[in-house]
DNA sequence: AGTAACTCGTACACGGGTGTTCGACAAGGG
DNA sequence: CCCTTGTCGAACACCCGTGTACGAGTTACT
């Protein structure tokens, strides 16, 4: 996050090339090789090593990367009114970021070690936690069924429509209603 | 499905073992061995490679077998009377084949060609399918969703609900209950 | 301009998995 | 009882990926 000091311009450049040839190409196969990458940077291997000492920590800096933007993106949107149109809003805003990177994320779960992951994650898991809890607090979500599983039905059922989206069965147009339709469902007290 | 003619008894107890190991290591490492599902198996892997062509083959031949045998317990659910009881009892025999073979699931989208899967899960999908149909029919599930949406849903929660299981974050006791109210609210007319 | 940092290609050692072959040796079926 | 069918272990060839080492060449900072 802070620009890494004490690294030549020229390193800077690789590195960069580097993630995002990463980004790309696990995005495309979560098996790609650290061959792969180098060469979609323009890069030999060895620089790449020369970099992340494994592709464990290769995977790593990517997949936190991704996060770090996606976070980003997804704090520009207004959580403020009426919990449901503001759910709507963010899932209008997040699912697109999950389809992207389906593939990049079961790249890290091969990679990283468990738990990871999850504490990569909980920059934007802590936003939708608290939108949860205040539309449960003004009585439009419901409340008979624990925040960490709503928050997990909520990541399933988008990363069920990114699946979809994959195999052809689901028009990309119709995913935002359809998830938002879903989960406002299913969120609601009855 | 029909008795393997024509093959010595000997070798029949072979394919069995071998089939029986291969579901139990696929179902803790979904990147299993071959060696590792031989030595499992009481077998040479010498052995698997003769009853089995592929590695492939022996995770398509093990999958089909795990999916026929929750196909043939999912059939005794009886899915008469209210269209949402119904869907509850068959929830609640699912949910647990899927946390089962959560890992097995994993391996053959690994191991086979993409399509294979879905085809393989057709079976019990239409018993799903035609549930749903019939809750729309009787105006006590929504029709503003296609059906398949509806049905990915149902399977994306459970699985869902596996990972946290197995995560250690949910209790195996919630899980039936929870997947249920969930799903019904999803699934309930607006 | 000179020095330290960086890159490149090749090559190597290593580990791991796959699929096949071979010969010797049981064990089932007719 | 004999012959087919299986089984076993070891060995082999193969491919692929990882991580490291070396030496020569290039690029940036000061």
């Amino acid at each position: 996050m802070v620009a890494t000091q004490a690294k030549r311009a020229d390193a800077q450049r690789s590195i960069a090339a580097i993630l995002a040839a990463s980004v790309e190409c696990l995005s495309r196969n979560p098996e790609a090789s650290v061959s792969e990458i180098a060469k979609a940077a323009g890069v030999g291997r060895v620089t790449v090593y020369g970099h992340f000492p494994n592709r464990a920590d290769l995977v790593d800096a990517t997949f936190a990367r991704a996060i770090e933007n996606g976070h980003a993106a997804l704090e520009a949107v207004d959580l403020e009114g009426d919990p449901r149109e503001a759910l709507a809003r963010l899932i209008d805003s997040s699912w697109m970021l999950v389809d992207r990177f389906r593939s990049l994320l079961t790249a890290a779960q091969d990679a990283l070690p468990p738990g990871r992951i999850r504490t990569l994650h909980a920059g934007p898991m802590d936003r939708v936690e608290r939108l949860v809890e205040r539309g449960r607090a003004e009585g439009v979500f419901r409340t008979d069924l624990p925040v960490f599983w709503l928050v997990s039905v909520m990541h399933n059922v988008m990363h069920g429509a990114a699946d979809e989206i994959n195999a052809g069965r689901l028009d990309a147009d119709d995913a935002g209603d359809f998830i938002t339709a879903t989960i406002l469902a299913a969120f609601s007290t009855p």
